[in-house]
DNA sequence: CAGAATCCTCATTGATACTG
DNA sequence: CAGTATCAATGAGGATTCTG
C-alpha cells in the first residue's frame, strides 16, 4: 500500500478499494473530510491520538489517490485546507454505508452479548 | 485487530467495518465466499500466493466477527466448508457497491494516466 | 485435507525533537 | 501552523516444518 499505483496488482477492485480507504487512520479522515473542510489541526485535534506524523502521511496518500485535495494558502501563519476531491465526493455514499452496516452489526452485537449476560 | 472485541473502541461504526474487511485477504476471501461455499483447499487454490497460516488467520477472525460460517464434516479425509452467515449475506450488497466504484475509479485513472502518455 | 507450531522479516505505527 | 527528521517499537504477514 505503500506505492501508490502498482497496475499490475491492481486487477481486483475490492483490493483497491480498501488500499484507499483501508488502515487505521483513513476511515476517520474521510468521515471528518466528508463533514466540511478543515485545516490540518482541527484534523488531529479531532482525530483522536493520531501523531502528526501519521496524519501527514495518510493526508498525502490520499492526495495521490485523488481523493482528497490540498490546499495551501501561501500566508504567515501558514494555513492549508482539505477537502473531498470530486472522486472524495462519490466515496460518500459507500461510506455512508459503511457506517449504517456496521451500527446495525454492532446493534445486533451488543444485543447478542447482553442477552448471554443480564 | 487482533483483539476481536474491544467495546470502547468501537464508537466508530466505519473503523469496526474496516476491521472487518480490511487487510491483505479479507476481501478476496469474502468475495470468494460471496460466490459459494468453499473448502479450505479451494480457497487456497483460489486466492493466489496466499499461505496457509494466512489462510487459516483471516477465517478464524472473520469467524468470530460471525461474517463466516465454519462447518467441520466428520470424516476421513477431513472436510471443512465456509461459507457466509446471515450477518455476512447483508455485507455483499456493500461489496458489490465497493467492487463498483472502485471500478469507475481504475476506469478514470486509467483514462488520465493514457491521455499523459499517448 | 486442513490445519498447528515455530521462527523470521519488514512495513506500519509511534515518540520525540526540531523548523520555515 | 503545518509540517520534517530520526529513532524505536509493534505486529501483520511470510517460510518452513510437522500432524491427526
Amino acid at each position: 500500500m505503500s506505492e501508490i499505483f502498482k497496475p499490475e496488482q491492481l486487477f481486483c477492485p475490492t483490493e483497491t478499494m480498501l488500499g484507499i480507504i483501508g488502515g487505521k487512520w483513513k476511515g476517520m479522515i474521510l468521515w471528518c473530510l466528508s463533514q466540511r473542510t478543515m485545516r490540518f489541526n482541527e484534523l488531529q485535534r479531532t482525530i483522536p491520538n493520531i501523531t502528526q506524523k501519521m496524519l501527514t502521511k495518510q493526508l498525502r496518500d490520499l492526495e495521490a489517490y485523488d481523493i482528497i485535495v490540498r490546499e495551501v494558502f501561501a500566508q504567515v501563519p501558514p494555513r492549508v485546507e482539505y477537502r473531498l476531491s470530486d472522486h472524495g465526493e462519490t466515496l460518500k455514499p459507500i461510506l455512508d454505508d459503511l457506517e449504517e452496516w456496521s451500527k446495525t452489526y454492532l446493534g445486533k452485537k451488543i444485543e447478542e452479548s447482553r442477552s448471554k449476560q443480564p
